[in-house]
DNA sequence: CTGAAAGCGCTAACAA
DNA sequence: TTGTTAGCGCTTTCAG
């Protein structure tokens, strides 16, 4: 910067000012420092910005496996809802792990972030993680939330996404002649927690066979129903990936969807559409969500960690396709 | 840390000292410091270290879409392997477009990034944004390249790839009876480009169609043949999204994979094992990959932008499953 | 409208 | 081993 000044024949402050755009100056000087610092190729130092501004422009996300389609598709579409502001969103996964979670805090917080929204991995275990967060910095709790945390919370209500599902199967099922079973998440979450709530209160006697959040579990659950010599059922999966693991060990088996078996995920992820059949399944709504995002941390930025917090939860809709269809009832 | 200082009755450096690690102290004083900040709570601000030490400790991720499940999947690889350095891996999507790949460019070298890796949007487009981060950082391209830039490169071997396929094909596809159609991606980035040469090489009069890499583009390739009446095909997809949006077209019009069509992908993502059947494809070797990455810029922190240029391509395996199997000749 | 100067939080010389 | 001090690159009062 001091070499531009010297080059453009002003000070340093001068340099700054018509960099940043805001103070007023003569559009004649703006000119000069602009080319001063084209031709020796300047490019501004954001770590001296923010040290001084107390402000970073950016906003970490911090997710728990970058594998999993449904938080990759969250990740992008932050992303995406910050692309109108001049705020930029740098995701970190977790790898599932808390400490590496923590990692990710503290690094998003030591580099000052103006903004942190976490899915955090484990329901209890990121307790502390979080806090550590929200003391910090404003804080938003993802798609999944700890109880009891002092932060904001955007996510989906997943119980009511139960309810649309309950209501598809009391329409379109015959459960006198089929089984109805629950391939489940363990409630590990908040979403896997709800999500079986939601189930259970729509059907109390069904059985659930609860596991992680993955293909590979999916695949295991529908295996030890062929054991047990199931040849029919409805099963609910409490993600698409679930879903599509069951599928895929049902089908792989000979077992037909949706005519043996019925399947019904939940996420709304891209690939569940590119099974065939396609999957019908609850979509979060995701851009709402995301938009929401966008509001808190703006909100955010003139509140401070002080400000009121608040719990969004958008509602979720059903798509039914070729896995649960609306037809033989 | 004045503050840290003065509760322990010593010194900002000393402060500094017990906190950074490295320095020679005394346990007896360091425990003290240590004490005094825990209980402030005291956290470093990572912006002013990085400004003093000219290091961030940071390396920033460019991907050109985190809703492709292959450059999510990189994503999580490459945070997995900088897990044991000191290094935080940082993930941006440049959301494929041009203009959004730029400022994430320009937001990574301002924040003085250690390093960074991108996965360029565009064949030529992304050339102008590669030059920018070049010449502030050591850039490593990665997965496509941008011909003649100036930077490392880590991917993998394409043509060899593809090779694969055609040996795969000759060992199992009687070419006489069903055509063999290419459902590529236009030759804008360089997967691509090597991609459709290696199958061009191996089977220089057969039919390609090019679209973008999606899987929409898939299911229109698949739908365009099946109204020109092709009933039976072996279909080679320069992806595997395009592959699953072949498959599923073709599935949903009732026709079978593989007895009517042969699908072959390319890139081995996780989910294409999860169609059913599932998919035969190319398997990038993505681990080897990442650690070469992380190799080059551990190295880049010693050398600088001025160190001498690496290209890696790692070879890919065929993975044969039931999309192609190894079966009627 | 522009310049001088202080200082954001930290670490590395250098001195003690 | 510890303290003093300068300064990383930037912005913003405060004067002029």
């Amino acid at each position: 910067m001091h070499d531009v000044a010297a080059h453009a024949g002003v000070s340093t402050a001068t340099v700054s000012r018509a960099l940043s755009g805001q103070r007023p100056m003569s559009p004649e000087l703006r000119e000069r420092v602009l080319l001063a610092a084209n031709t020796l190729g300047y490019r501004v130092n954001l770590l001296g910005r923010a040290l001084r501004r107390k402000r970073t422009s950016s906003v970490g996300l911090i997710v728990p496996d970058l594998d999993n389609p449904f938080f990759s598709s969250l990740a992008q579409h932050v992303g995406r809802s910050f692309g109108p502001s001049s705020i930029d969103v740098f995701t970190y996964s977790a790898d599932s792990d808390l400490d590496r979670e923590r990692r990710g805090v503290q690094s998003f917080i030591g580099r000052q972030v103006d903004g942190l929204v976490i899915i955090p991995s484990h329901e209890e275990g990121s307790a502390e993680n979080i806090t550590l967060a929200s003391e910090s910095v404003v804080t938003i709790q993802f798609d999944r939330r700890v109880p009891s945390m002092d932060t904001h919370f955007v996510g989906c209500d997943n119980r009511h996404g139960m309810k649309l599902v309950s209501t598809h199967i009391h329409d379109h099922v015959d459960l006198a002649r089929q089984p109805l079973i629950y391939v489940g998440a363990a409630p590990v979450s908040s979403s896997a927690h709800e999500r079986l709530d939601g189930f259970t209160k729509a059907f109390p006697h069904s059985r659930r066979m609860l596991g992680p959040f993955s293909a590979e579990w999916g695949q295991r659950a529908a295996m030890q129903l062929l054991e047990e010599e199931t040849r029919s059922a409805t099963i609910v999966a409490a993600a698409d990936v679930i879903a599509l693991g069951c599928m895929n060990a049902l089908q792989s088996r000979g077992l037909r969807v949706p005519e043996d078996f019925r399947v019904i995920g939940f996420d709304g992820v891209g690939v569940a559409f590119l099974a065939h059949p396609s999957l019908t399944t609850v979509r979060q709504p995701v851009e709402a969500m995301t938009t929401s995002i966008l509001e808190l941390i703006l909100n955010g930025l003139d509140e401070g960690v002080e400000g009121r917090r608040r719990s969004v939860r958008h509602k979720p809709e059903l798509l039914v396709n070729g896995s649960s269809p609306a037809r033989f009832v």
